[in-house]
DNA sequence: TTTACATATCGAAATATCTCGATATATAGT
DNA sequence: ACTATATATCGAGATATTTCGATATGTAAA
């Protein structure tokens, strides 16, 4: 984990509407249980859309700079994209940031 | 340590310069050979600001928004002003993200 | 192959952040 | 009091971020 990854890690966390979706995602089933599909792949743009109360193309964009950092990855299934979290990648940055501050 | 102080927190951390004063006031003996002061009370502005390659005001800001974040104290010594870390307060935050993230 | 739906991208307006030089303030020494 | 030095604040320009509506793209269904 590098300074650049580093960087643009704190920067997309840098933001409420970001940080709220990577916590609503720590519990699919309990934060958006209007999803039918299953969540073994995370959940769709949509409900996490009408979960944020901001536009689709504003809650797009966030999504993609979760991914970027790699906080996130996601997964099309037909018209749907999924996200969800990555675990690996932010144990790896809690881990550094903790011995780097 | 509630969202608010958080989001200062981060938003504070989100940029490099200050993440590297944060650092390098780890090791003020180490990082500031310069300064003929003890190190009791940390660095005075003029020894970062002469590190960091960035005007007075700058880094005087820099200080400034770090210090609101609680992440650094200052104490006025004659006419030099010192900055040290915030050990509790940068030690609850890296507690809080390892569990909020 | 149209049509409908889900998501991504584009362009623009509003706001925030970063940086600087100039200047104000605070302290120390003469 | 005056002068010098250290730091903070101000105002402004440059750049980045956030948000939106409009539109493009990708997939499925009729």
């Amino acid at each position: 984990m590098n300074h650049q990854e580093v960087d643009t890690i704190i920067k997309a966390l840098a933001n409420p509407v970001r940080r709220d979706i990577l916590s609503w995602l720590k519990n699919p089933a309990l934060e958006f249980p209007e999803q039918t599909s299953p969540y073994t792949d995370g959940v769709c743009v949509g409900q996490i859309f009408s979960r944020a109360g901001l536009s689709q193309s504003t809650i797009s964009a966030h999504l993609a700079t979760l991914q970027r950092a790699g906080l996130l990855t996601s997964k099309r299934l037909g018209q749907w994209v999924y996200y969800q979290r990555n675990e690996t990648v932010i144990d790896e940055f809690t881990a550094h940031i903790k011995q780097a501050l």
